[in-house]
Order: structure tokens, then C-alpha cells, then sequence
DNA sequence: TGCCACATGTAAGATGTTACATGATTCT
DNA sequence: AGAATCATGTAACATCTTACATGTGGCA
């Protein structure tokens, strides 16, 4: 019995607020968690299919009005409910971090100085554009989805980038002038 | 030929500071890169052994003083010099992020609010027991080092260790005050 | 004409995790 | 007596990444 670790998460979650085929889970899966979360491509349609052996979801075959196609369109099942419930009852496991930026700090001084500095700012000009959309996403969660249930843990999920994003912004500022001292 | 990722950098960043063994490699990964940076302990030692071949690091067999026990003392080759500083000087490649915690925040809707609540209220715990730890090496830092040209380094990923930690303190306070909104 | 969005899937290979095997010494 | 630290390694399995295969319809 293969487990798929938490990508069937991911995919019960996405299925939890609508029905959706797996072109757009994985576009869901970009979209709206890619920051704190990726699954790759190739893992989901596996994942599905597993998820539906397992009865956590079904499917029906519909004709994609885009694109004259079967396409599968998946629904999460009360059991698959019950597991997603389950899993986010538990307590989150720390994942690995694996930070190449900070790593390449760490061991900077067998390298080019300026390349280390090029390297910060490069990083605070894409969080600062990072930062820019959390912000944006933020302005525009308000009118359209206030009375969700949903609406107090998405806005939650934005303060979070929004906070870790000012944080890593000022963070290369002052890098950049400790590196700048030679 | 075998790539072994990045595991290999990290292994030649460690020797770049000293001779180590195998043991006290996965050692000073966990102690002093820990936070943003994590190897497999059963990668360790057949990265260890391609690293021999690729000719970036050579090997002496000494005898541990502390078991009678023949140890391997590994040592970075100019060859793994070389190598190591061509790969710091490239883009760092932005990890794939997997923030469990703000996954299940996500989809909280569909968890007992108590449970997401008692997920933050411990992660604020670990985060302060963390930040507490970062600030007291930073403490513990100028005694020693204040003179190795490691020293700007080390000092900025700990900066960036104690920023991002209080930065999500914060949010877990807000967002305990959000959740308790009910 | 060429690229992008839609849509589903497979295969190969790289990478990562976990547990196990071995065994001495030191500390409690 | 039992746990922790030192020390090296392997095997089995799980998972991840990347590229590929296939094809329609709309847009510039």
C-alpha cells in the first residue's frame, strides 16, 4: 500500500472547496499554496488514482468544453473527508528546509564576495516582487470572500508571507551592508 | 556519473573549514546548519565515497583515540576547492518549500478550529526555544571568531535565523488572535 | 505558423528516508 | 545495567524530478 506521503493531501484539501480535474489541481496547487507548498507534476495523476483506490475520491467523465477531450473531474468522498480531517488534526511535521541561499552564505568566504552579494540582492528584489503580490492577493480576498469560512485561514496563510517576506527584505539590507564592509 | 545534488557542497563546505571524519560531518550539519539546511545521515557516506572518486576530497586512515576503531579523516582536494567555489558563485536555486504547518492553516476549514489553534500555539513554543538558541550563538560568536574571515558570515545567517523567527512569532500571536475570533 | 492553455498520463533515473548491523567506550 | 557517543556502512523502499508522448483550439 503505497502512501504518497502528503500529496494526497494537498489533493483532498484542493478538492475540499470544488470538484476539479487534475490539469487543475496542479494549477490550484501553484496558484494559491505555491509558496509554503509544491507537489510535482508527474506525482498527482498517480496520486489521483491511488486516492480514488482507496476511495477518498471519485470521479465522472465529462467533455471539456475548451478542448473536445474526456476530461475527469474529481470529488472528495465523505471517507476521503474523514482522512483529511484526520491528517490536519495531527500535529504538522517540521519538513526539512533546505535553503540554498543561506547555505551558500554560510560557506561564503571560500567564494567571490560579490558573488555572495549579487546573490542577496538578487533575493530581496524577488521577494520584494513576492511581497508585492501577498499584498495584492490580500487587497482582493476581502470582496469576494468575506462571509467564506474559509476567508480567516487564506488571510492567515497571507499574513504569514506577507511577515516572512518584510522580514527576509530587511534581512538582506543589513547583509548587504555587512558584506559591503571590506 | 552520479550527481548527488547538493549534498556534496555541503559536504565540501565542511571540510573547507577542517579535516573532518564522516561522523562529525552529519554532526555539524545538524549542529551548525541545521536550521536551513538538512542531509540524510545514509547519504552521508556515499556522498562521501563519490566525492573520493570525483577526486574533491582525499582520505587518511588514523585510529580514534576515543574507540579503537580505525577512522576515516577526510580533507577537501584543491580539485574540491575549486569545485566548491564555482558552485557558490552560481544563482542559488530556490528549494522547493514545504510548510506543513501553513498547509494545514490552508485548509483549516476543515479541521476542528481547536486543533489548528493548539498548531500554532506549539510552533510559537519551538520558534521562541529556536530564537532563544540563535541569539545566545550569536553571543557566544565574537569571543572566538571575531578575527576569522568567517566570522561576517556565520554572524548573517544567524541574523537571518533570529529575523525570520521573530517574524513568525508574531504571526503566530496574530493569528491565534484571528483563529480566537469565533 | 508557432506558441499557449487545456488535459492526461508514463518512464527512467535521481534522491531521500529509515532501519538495521556492528561494536568499543564512557557516563549515570 | 543501560544509555549515549563515537564510527562506518548497507539495503530496501519511498518519493521526486524531468522529460516525453499525445492532441485540440484559440490567439497573435
Amino acid at each position: 500500500m503505497k502512501d504518497r506521503g502528503r500529496t494526497k493531501y494537498s489533493i483532498l484539501g484542493m478538492l475540499s472547496f470544488e470538484d476539479l480535474t487534475g490539469y487543475q489541481i496542479i494549477k490550484m496547487i501553484k496558484n494559491c499554496i505555491g509558496p509554503f507548498w509544491s507537489e510535482s507534476e508527474g506525482q498527482i495523476y498517480p496520486a489521483l488514482a491511488q486516492c480514488v483506490k482507496d476511495g477518498f475520491v471519485t470521479f465522472k467523465e465529462e467533455i471539456s468544453n475548451k478542448v473536445k477531450r474526456i476530461k475527469k473531474v474529481y470529488s472528495i468522498t465523505p471517507k476521503g473527508k474523514k482522512a483529511l480531517k484526520e491528517w490536519l488534526n495531527k500535529e504538522p511535521q517540521t519538513t526539512t528546509v533546505r535553503n540554498e541561499l543561506l547555505l551558500k552564505v554560510f560557506f561564503g568566504n571560500n567564494a567571490n564576495n560579490k558573488d555572495i552579494v549579487h546573490h542577496v540582492t538578487h533575493r530581496q528584489k524577488q521577494i520584494e516582487t513576492q511581497l508585492k503580490l501577498y499584498k495584492k492577493a490580500k487587497d482582493d480576498l476581502p470582496s469576494s470572500l468575506k462571509n467564506s469560512p474559509h476567508f480567516k485561514f487564506w488571510t492567515a496563510t497571507l499574513n504569514c508571507g506577507i511577515k516572512a517576506s518584510q522580514a527576509e527584505i530587511a534581512w538582506c539590507k543589513e547583509t548587504l551592508t555587512i558584506l559591503g564592509e571590506d
